[in-house]
DNA sequence: ACGGGACGTTAGCGCTCGCTAACCTGGCCC
DNA sequence: GGGCCAGGTTAGCGAGCGCTAACGTCCCGT
């Protein structure tokens, strides 16, 4: 069977790997890395399964890669964010809202990386984990500027809250973005602050 | 003949269906319910894979029983607490510090509760997520009496925010039992009353 | 004009999975 | 003592998995 013809297609080859990691997100999303077969991503990107092997060199490699990216965009933005000039308070509010304004435009890839760490090769783990340990990191340090009262370990561990709270954008449908986005905001930053 | 035979039996009959429940759920929380095999959830309880099919209809009906008894639990104990006499502001604490206790002693519970809704056959489903709708609403109802000026909708979705917050202690482990106790019930009571 | 590489196809291998079949065994009741 | 049954065992089935092999086709550079 020839494939599509038309010239719009080589415009999607540019991009057919984020396009498959897109699709891939949305499929481990809901049915879990173990319950999304080769086939049903490629059908989601309209190939088939093994012509996935021209783009990625395993089903470890999608999985691999896309929680590398999400992991290093958080820690990124986050560390841009963290040594912004300002009082701690804003500094502590724009780390809060970057992560509410990433867990809303992206809750497949919010959903993916909190369950499927497991997953991952080795290799790909160790590199995760060490990102996410980093971005744990600039919380911790923005968040005891911010509440001086709180020492490390209850830091990271509030941190660590302040992830779930933001991170059930996927059960949270119900709310306009907007009004979703300064709701979740408004919680996370009442509960650091009562965390004092 | 002795008085009491039958409770002996029956005893050592639920002793095992809890053993493999619990150690199904350990399993289903690390590597995912695709991920898990019979023969591993045997294994985990000293019997071989097959074995099981004598305590549970099929691997789905093991996850199905998980769940619903799961949901059960918190939407009996928060109904039995919403509804207990005292001020609302009492009432709302001791709605969180129940679910703060249940995820801090059953984190595998809470992990597989949280991410294998879709592995479920569709009856339970259907059962557990009523039930789920069901907890929500007793969240809801005493949300808003404690914080008024919060309407439904908003309600809602800060009791799932909340539900997050509360449900990150399986990446907790870093605080004493007691200590991370407190702290979830001192960030989630304050992200509420910062929510009004 | 044409050879090669990028990108797709289908067939099928080898393995693992959930589950069933067939059988064994030890304790309890008549 | 003999039969029964609850609760184990191992062997093996059919299906589905990730992945490879072999091959087709279009596009581009020389």
């Amino acid at each position: 069977m020839p494939a599509n013809p038309t010239p719009l297609v080589n415009g999607e080859k540019a991009n057919r790997r984020e396009q498959i990691l897109s699709a891939a997100a949305e499929l481990f999303a809901h049915h879990g890395f173990h319950g999304v077969g080769i086939d049903d991503i490629g059908a989601a990107v309209g190939i088939s399964g093994p012509a996935l092997y021209r783009h990625f060199r395993s089903k470890d490699a999608i999985l691999g890669e896309m929680l590398n990216s999400i992991s290093r965009y958080l820690l990124d933005g986050g560390t841009a964010r963290a040594s912004r000039p300002g009082d701690p308070d804003a500094t502590l509010s724009g780390l809060v809202r970057f992560h509410v304004d990433f867990a809303l435009e992206h809750p497949a890839l919010i959903t993916v990386q909190e369950r499927n760490l497991a997953n991952l090769t080795d290799t790909d783990r160790k590199q995760v984990r060490a990102l996410q340990r980093q971005y744990v990191e600039v919380w911790v340090r923005v968040i005891r500027e911010a509440v001086p009262e709180l020492g490390e370990r209850q830091a990271r561990s509030a941190a660590h809250a302040v992830f779930g709270l933001i991170n059930s954008t996927p059960y949270n449908r119900h709310l306009g973005d907007g009004e979703l986005a300064e709701l979740l905001c408004r919680l996370a930053l009442g509960a650091l602050r009562a965390a004092g």
